[in-house]
DNA sequence: TGATTAATAGGACATATGGCCTATTGTTTA
DNA sequence: TAAACAATAGGCCATATGTCCTATTAATCA
């Protein structure tokens, strides 16, 4: 936090108020304030907004990666992994409730602004829906991965955006128990696909 | 379409826009030049921004209400009923695929504003709730109803940000097809609550 | 018809913002 | 130490945007 080169600050100070602020509701002065530097000196580790959108859409996906990585390395057993994702969202409940998904909300601002790194963003849930449908492989669900993997994206989505939109926490606990009971008794019921 | 005063058009326009390109990134220049009408003109109509989306939402509220009471006119059943609710996403896929859902959309925008209009915005999706609910609860399932709505509401939320941020059509007709069947299973089962 | 009001057009203005330049300071290296 | 480079600060500029004012035209009504 405190050894990280300027160009780093700015990109975290920046992931940060994109996520709370939305993309184009924050401007170089807001994250200039947060990282403390004059904003004269952006231009000098940035050319432009959009190479900062660039490099914060980097960072979340080398982000998702590592997660993705550490998961795998934490932990052997598949559904223990997929239960690593769902418990995600209790991790981050707090965020959850105030901002939404970080990934859904900003695919969903890039969309509507015609943004060209909209695509780089839809990566980061294309990552995540790889890694599940590999974890629902490994568990013998062979031609239902990708829609299982899909199911739990989903879920998390639709979860998180109305987790937000009501600011419900009670709702959100519940819909993560479900989650994790849906799993539950996937894994348990059938450990190779019926049809 | 033609018959329509200067403000019901305005209120139009900005609606579709608000829609298509978000709150913050749609201008007054936009909601002019679509109405055709000049920039100096709109202060008569609307004192601020706000006030325009006061109107939109207000608007977004009554038809929501009205498009309701259509389905328990038109639809005796409360399962029909029920199924109208999912078709609405076959209906708008189009849209949905481009710009996801307008309801969840913009109070996922406006909580990142902090604007005051959120929670105006959130009654939209309260309305669909209570609705829903209503249904479910004349099938029998008087405990479950509110958790069954929110399942729904969580379902097309979460469908309608990855359809979009996927841009995936076949996802979206697969995953209404799955919510039909799940009420179908869900109604076909247990008309009375088991627990 | 004349007067009053409704509606519209066009522009002015302050502010915010992205983008850019230059001078200055700090650091490294020959 | 002197030179070269990295990093930073502060300000300038064009544009976009929300807000607001005034003059003009259209419509209504006594």
């Amino acid at each position: 936090m405190a050894a990280t080169s300027t160009r780093e600050k700015i990109i975290c100070a920046a992931d940060l108020l994109f996520y709370q602020q939305g993309f184009s509701h924050t401007s170089f002065a807001d994250i200039a304030k947060a990282v403390n530097i004059s904003r004269g000196n952006f231009y000098y580790h940035f050319k432009s907004k959009d190479q900062i959108l660039s490099a914060v859409i980097s960072l979340r996906r080398s982000n998702t990666h590592l997660l993705l990585k550490k998961w795998e390395l934490c932990t052997a057993q598949p559904n223990l992994r997929l239960l690593s994702f769902i418990q995600l969202l209790q991790l981050n409940q707090d965020n959850i409730l105030r901002y939404g998904c970080p990934v859904g909300t900003l695919c969903a601002e890039l969309i509507k602004l015609d943004h060209p790194a909209n695509s780089d963003a839809r990566m980061i849930l294309t990552l995540y829906r790889t890694w599940l449908r590999r974890q629902f492989s490994a568990l013998g669900h062979k031609t239902q991965a990708d829609n299982l993997a899909l199911h739990l994206l989903t879920q998390s989505q639709g979860i998180a955006t109305l987790a937000s939109a009501f600011n419900d926490r009670t709702y959100l606990s519940r819909q993560i128990l479900l989650l994790q009971q849906w799993l539950d008794k996937l894994l348990n019921q059938e450990t190779i696909p019926v049809s």
